[in-house]
DNA sequence: CCCCGATTGGCACTTGGTGACACAGTGGGC
DNA sequence: GCCCACTGTGTCACCAAGTGCCAATCGGGG
């Protein structure tokens, strides 16, 4: 069944082209989901079976990126502590954006100002929260004080979320600020 | 107007009981905007007068909210460190949702679980970063190293945030643990 | 009492999203 | 070669969220 999957993965692919083509046109909000599908040769209908609506287009890409970072962390060394193994994990991603910069700051600008996107940024967290505090876990004392639920990992995968978040708007809005600057200050802001 | 507005100001507080009273009862996205338009008694088009979409009878709760940990981080003395600070301001909130626990419990699970509630999670995290960042930034060291646009402030406040939202969702999956020790222990463990 | 402005309701329209059904290609077993 | 099941696709109908437009209505001041 490779062969249906490779067969999906390329209208997939070939509609998302589309549909980015379009975003960069017009905005997000006002590419309207039929003009995608006429542009990439399909119904109305047919797009949906393939992406649970427009923002799935963005979401898609958003969890690919998260997918790096969880690699980058599982690379570190398992004695590194969390929060300078998160900083390094993010560093990749780091590094692909200010090389694409033509393409990730306008990017970064459509996430913060298009009103129908804010669902898709908070799935984003939850789904890189998900995928990292596990082995943000793994970085953490296994002494705790306390009984109960431990929000250890949850609250120091979230905190580096949000310092890179802060970041990238940062960055996204101040052209020629390195963006690594603006992610070392925030993260050692937060925890020195 | 104060007359005009104060009349307005009841209708909202009429609709969004009624609003409340269904989606305890049916959730929020099996509740129809027309079910909330019938049960306060006014048309359709009149309920989008009030409300611009049903996402704003709860986030205007939310907003409350907000506003309440600004007035409590404001109260706090100007010298206090930015993180206990915070951790302070959160605890007027904190004491009112173990007191409501009844409400505030379901409350929490629907943010966390009906898909349509996600932009509105997104909005009250910028809102609120919004609100307190300006009075974070006062608490931070005056002397930065570096130059450019300063994230300090929103990556402190949104770490904060994303703290008390890991508490919240943990106290809200366990009943029976206090909420405040939950979020003291997310808090230590990003900044000791 | 009448007029003016604000509030309201009804209507039509666009967009996102879903379910049901029919139709065409494809590959396999007989 | 023929029938079969499976899959992908298109068409149609439908619902819910919004929004613009216009007529009706209600309430207070002259």
């Amino acid at each position: 069944m490779t062969l249906r999957d490779h067969a999906r993965a390329a209208v997939r692919d070939e509609v998302a082209r589309h549909a980015w083509r379009l975003f960069a046109q017009q905005g997000f909000e006002a590419t309207t989901i039929d003009q995608i599908a006429e542009a990439s040769g399909m119904s109305r209908r047919t797009f949906f079976r393939y992406f649970t609506g427009k923002d799935e287009l963005v979401l898609s890409r958003l969890i690919e990126s998260g997918d790096r970072i969880g690699d980058a962390l599982r690379a570190r060394p398992t004695d590194e502590p969390a929060w300078p193994a998160l900083r390094a994990a993010f560093q990749h991603l780091v590094e692909l954006q200010e090389e694409h910069a033509d393409v990730a700051r306008p990017l970064q600008l459509m996430l913060r100002d298009e009103p129908a996107l804010r669902a898709t940024q908070q799935e984003r967290r939850a789904l890189w929260t998900e995928l990292l505090a596990p082995l943000v876990a793994q970085r953490l004392s296994a002494r705790r004080r306390r009984r109960g639920p431990d929000t250890r990992a949850v609250a120091v995968t979230g905190s580096a979320l949000a310092c890179f978040d802060a970041a990238q708007v940062a960055w996204a809005e101040n052209p020629g600020v390195p963006l690594a600057a603006l992610l070392d200050e925030a993260m050692e802001s937060v925890s020195a």
